[in-house]
DNA sequence: AAATCTTACGGGTGACGTAACGATC
DNA sequence: GATCGTTACGTCACCCGTAAGATTT
């Protein structure tokens, strides 16, 4: 298996709610298929990312660092989409809008 | 669908061979589903990123700030999963260097 | 016992490989 | 006609939802 972005996506989800149900809703899922993808990422990666032991979820320190660089890379995503997307519509055959677009 | 990073990782391949076969050699996959997936992301994000026309692959404008982006996506990707294995192997309760990892 | 996360199980979507097709030189 | 990318088609993996289980309070 490989990390893929639903990976990031859903645990990013986790991480902010604190909470497999709340996240699981918010990313339009049921409980045990976010708890499932969750389970995969921290096998693949070989860390635990979520501390499930005292009746509420918390962020293990890796976990919160890897976090951080989830949101950071999703956020990424979306702007290479975004800027390809730009540079695609001002380029000579579709819509040329007449002047340099700042990226 | 959704971007994931198989397509990013299926369109380094290619802009970096500028050949399909041999970047379906490298991912250790056949032709036909290195194509389809590279179809489905130009689809996805509604950008055509590889010109396929003059007998030789090559990026587009916006292939080519896609691909840069791309590729740092993958690596920050990397260095993310090994900066939680390293605060994961830091923690308390794991196996414990007795100094701390600079990050 | 109620709430919450995990494991078991069956079904459907989609990623892949093989084969056929299209286009370019 | 050889090379190379795309489309067609069947198969299999895997992601998901439902149901059952484990655990904590």
């Amino acid at each position: 298996m490989r990390v893929e972005l639903r990976h990031l996506r859903y645990f990013v989800a986790v991480a902010e709610e604190l909470h497999f149900g709340r996240a699981a809703q918010r990313l339009h899922i049921v409980q045990p298929a976010l708890s499932r993808q969750i389970g995969a990422l921290e096998r693949e990666i070989n860390v635990t990312l979520l501390d499930r032991s005292k009746r509420s979820v918390t962020l293990t320190e890796a976990g919160q660092a890897f976090y951080d660089e989830a949101r950071a890379i999703l956020q990424r995503v979306d702007r290479a989409t975004q800027a390809a997307q730009m540079v695609s519509i001002g380029q000579v055959g579709a819509l040329d809008v007449g002047y340099r677009l700042r990226l």
